[in-house]
DNA sequence: GAGAGGTGTAGGATCTTCCTACAAGGCGTC
DNA sequence: GACGCCTTGTAGGAAGATCCTACACCTCTC
């Protein structure tokens, strides 16, 4: 292997603490995300990043005290190598996506768009590469997630069911005939096809997409 | 024991869907919530509330196409039983309290609340309790988090410290000179003087109020 | 001074996660 | 049509996490 991926270090700009609180709680739960600080303001962001000296700053469009775009653009001068994500208000034109860009920042992703989303931005921009495209999926994402559960196996299917209904893997195992071990096979099949890596991932998917009740 | 505990049965009405991402992984951790709807707009939630069938509707004050409030009323026309918990954008005052509470909404927390009020707060009212006082905390709960901090013992922060920063068990135990179950043993403790469930809880807390590095 | 409660230490049961294995069948290509 | 590769159903093992219990000390309180 190559590179040893070092701890991304993180520094989250967002004005609610509720949802700051929720994604944070989300973004920890990766082990190789170290969080060097937090802010609900621009002001604040400013003058403790050299501090913190964060790998990344995702950083909301509208703080109360000034647009995020501003900020990023402060931050970026105190540190040029900073990777900036910006969570945006809506979906983001192109032709808006291009003055971000422009302006150094490395990928934006909305509040429209999902929770994966930014994860994967996330990672893609660690490393200080550029991310574009997020703004152009939407719809056909969301039908590509339900596609993939065509791609899962009757068993399978049978297990991420039974899973998003909340049912314990030992009790699978009983309704299905088989070992413990064979259902954690399944479940880390499902894991893998469809990329997730914990429960709720895949629970909030079949819910989703797939009505969670056994048909 | 009394009742046994059913499942939680919720439905989650918020407009930006990276936070109700955020929000539905955390809450569907918590083995004894079972998702049962979500919605992006007020309509979208009235028209699917029946079908549904949730115990409780966590729903947001500004929905883009229709006010929260007047959606719960609708909602509690509907299902008298319904427990309404409303996520409001700032602390609310109590003289809109009064009126959400006259209104039949069993309780308010606000985008300026910490994650666990909401969570506290959802469990609270899931059997039809009306719950008041989250909105007149803020900063006595923050220092008083902190100060929970010296409720641990020395080998209990030293462990807390460790943890935040990201050293795994089997480095601690190292470190300290004890077997991989002691560290598991403070661990549990901490947990269970601080109330938290789980490591993203650790890791903020000790981020936020002890400055996650080693001292 | 006896019991109550906190602290340092650890064991066992059970569950998860991750990795590996392997037989049976399907599909592809030469 | 035979050989090889991939998927599916099945499961085992190792390592780690969680939950509960234990127990020797120490200190505080009645």
């Amino acid at each position: 292997m190559a590179v040893a991926a070092r701890k991304l270090r993180l520094y989250l700009t967002l004005g609610q603490r509720l949802f700051r609180d929720s994604l944070l709680f989300h973004l920890l739960l990766q082990d190789d995300i170290d969080l060097v600080g937090e802010s609900d303001s621009g002001a604040d962001t400013l003058q403790r990043l050299a501090a913190a000296a964060p790998g990344v700053l995702v950083i909301e469009e509208n703080l109360r005290d000034n647009d995020g775009l501003t900020i990023a653009e402060h931050a970026l001068n105190l540190s040029p190598t900073l990777s900036i994500l910006l969570i945006a208000e809506t979906q983001v034109s192109p032709g808006r996506l291009a003055i971000y860009l422009d302006a150094g920042i490395k990928a934006v992703v909305s509040k429209q768009q999902a929770m994966q989303d930014l994860l994967k931005t996330l990672y893609y921009i660690r490393n200080g590469q550029v991310y574009v495209g997020s703004w152009q999926r939407t719809d056909s994402e969301e039908s590509g997630a339900a596609r993939a559960f065509d791609g899962l196996s009757g068993r399978e299917r049978e297990v991420a069911q039974l899973i998003a209904s909340r049912v314990c893997i030992k009790e699978i195992a009983d309704q299905l005939g088989v070992s413990c071990k064979t259902v954690h096979s399944y479940k880390d099949r499902i894991f893998a096809k469809l990329g997730f890596e914990r429960m709720p991932e895949l629970i909030l998917f079949m819910k989703r997409y797939h009505n969670g009740a056994v048909p």
